[in-house]
DNA sequence: GATCGTTGCTGTATCGTTACAGACTGTATC
DNA sequence: GATACAGTCTGTAACGATACAGCAACGATC
């Protein structure tokens, strides 16, 4: 009659059966006479029951069959940044092979944690999220199963990630090794350009640009070696835009070489340099970080760290899940390495 | 004592107070004295208490606040097409601004449509999953909001989209206008390579093929005109193995120009043809479909339909929020429309 | 014919929360 | 001194589902 939506209840009535034996024709449909479940599942079709709701059933059951991914940036930067996108990539490959659905929260957005406090998951995947951000907060105070991917590596929360400094070092030692002596680092600055108070940090990018910097200090060079621009966000057109003013400089302090801290910006820096004239590697050399995709197919290929996104992503949905299954685990640390391929060559 | 989560109940006794004032501390601060909520709180915190379980709430609430997207793709595959991945970006963003999270469903893994009926959402948005896919009738069971993107267009559900055929046909009108005659296509066949019966084809880029098809039809050239590559995915390396057989044709068949249905194949079509040899545009002149980020910085840039793929998941998610708030709405047709690059030129 | 294990179904007791309608203060108003 | 009125807090009744114990009927077993 009424405008309500159909329940158990309502099913069970008009079937003439009780409740438990509507739930179980969804549920279990061993537990009753085919028969019986035939008839019953027609009623609740005449009647436009949409089957049991997932929300009572998640409250009854404890499980709510889904793993929440804090994001760091919100979700638009997210998709747009390829490295995220593989790491996000490997969680949801595991995710659904083992029948989970995957829930996205942006911490940008979620100032107070509402989004988090209103999750209904089973554990939650926080990637490079700042530890001071109050999501993170959230995040702990639900008291589920977390694991912290990237950055920070949190007491007590299992993590998945690689060594930034060490990546940022071996881009160091390779460059030093080519003969180098004076370099540009594009690092995406801390603060949002917006300079908003709860802004998150990559600390693993800064990570990346101190190995670097204490490998070219070991070799014996002053720090005036190496030019910092800071770019406010990692993407193609802000690595275009670090070039020019690495340009400005004046020559005794232009670099040969360029590490951008991520292979986003190492793009943006390649496209640049094209277009101003300068021929990677001969007139200058470019290393990224990160190995995504696209680095393999640019011209020259970017020589870059490959930290196995996808990888640690698959890892950091496995340790949530056996978390959820009761197991204690462990951190997983994954081994970053240097791919060397045509934007890289001997210092002119 | 026990090692039970404490609830509402528990936190009420220890504090001396009704459950409801505990749920109010958290809910509603102003229906209570400061002095109360901070007393409470202090408990809550002393004993663990993570805050309000969300299923519960959710469950007497009847509200969710967040959305699901199905994906026809198993979410691997989602997440390296770079169309879809702007396309969940426009979704992703409108969401965030309204402060819901963002469920993902893998729509291959979930052939039973079991991650469907569990996913605790307010709506649906369906992302060109095919027709006869046995999660979307577990989505239009749910009888909940849903807006289907891309294709199918469903009988009273609004949707999302361009018109795919006439996005072919402006492809075939700008090429026969530049005077080609002999075209190849690289579409993505229907099956799935393992040829399992739970395929998803997705119809809309057939559609992109069958207005291509018309254009140089009523151009009044033979079918014979069009050489058809089926390949397996939407991937840049498919796109490459394609050219080897248009390669082997016969001369009087080979074709002077190639339309890639989606960019990631036009984009694997740039990179073979100039790895045997052919310039673009003067040899072969190629379109993509999509105009993803990647076809502009190509070299050389594609040509290609650009299909607002960031508008079209904002105005998905747009429609289903206005969906929850119970008003109707309309489908939207989103234009599509050619962009000239460098890539296509005059015949030979 | 009493005992047993199955099969098929029912009844009750939660799961943890919030909506809503009071009820009890104490102060302000007439 | 009665009335009104915030400001706080409480009690009860859902929200929609599932776990679990229990019970009736039935053929099989001894």
């Amino acid at each position: 009659m009424s405008e309500d939506r159909p329940t158990l209840d309502t099913v069970a009535k008009a079937a003439g059966v009780s409740r438990m034996t509507v739930s179980n024709a969804y549920n279990r449909p061993d537990q009753l006479s085919e028969k019986t479940r035939a008839h019953v599942l027609a009623v609740a079709e005449h009647l436009g029951y949409p089957g049991p709701d997932p929300a009572g059933r998640s409250l009854r059951r404890g499980r709510a069959d889904s793993v929440g991914v804090l994001l760091s940036e919100d979700l638009s930067a997210a998709f747009s940044d390829p490295g995220l996108v593989a790491f996000l990539e490997g969680i949801a490959d595991e995710l659904s092979t083992a029948r989970q659905a995957m829930l996205l929260i942006p911490a940008e957005v979620d100032v107070d944690g509402a989004l988090v406090r209103d999750a209904i998951v089973d554990a939650f995947i926080t990637c490079s999220v700042d530890e001071a951000h109050p999501s993170l907060a959230a995040v702990l105070s639900r008291r589920l199963p977390v694991v912290a991917a990237g950055i920070p590596r949190l007491e007590g929360v299992p993590g998945v990630g690689i060594d930034n400094t060490r990546g940022g070092t071996i881009v160091g030692e390779h460059l030093l090794g080519l003969g180098h002596r004076r370099f540009g680092v594009v690092m995406r600055s801390a603060g949002r350009s917006d300079a908003s108070p709860r802004t998150a940090p990559r600390v693993g990018l800064r990570q990346r640009y101190e190995g670097f910097s204490r490998a070219v200090e070991e070799a014996g060079l002053p720090a005036s070696a190496i030019s910092v621009v800071e770019v406010p966000d990692s993407t193609i057109a802000a690595g275009r835009a670090a070039v020019e003013q690495l340009l400005v400089l004046p020559p005794r302090r232009r670099p040969t070489a360029v590490f951008a801290v991520t292979d986003a910006l190492a793009l943006g820096v390649l496209d640049a340099a094209h277009a101003v004239g300068l021929r990677v590697p001969r007139d200058l050399s470019v290393v990224g970080f990160d190995d995504i995709a696209e680095a393999a197919r640019s011209r020259p290929a970017l020589t870059t760290v490959s930290q196995a996104l996808r990888e640690q992503g698959a890892q950091s949905a496995i340790l949530a899940l056996r978390q959820v299954e009761g197991h204690r685990v462990r951190s997983v640390r994954i081994d970053a390495e240097l791919v060397v391929r045509d934007s890289t060559g001997p210092a002119a």
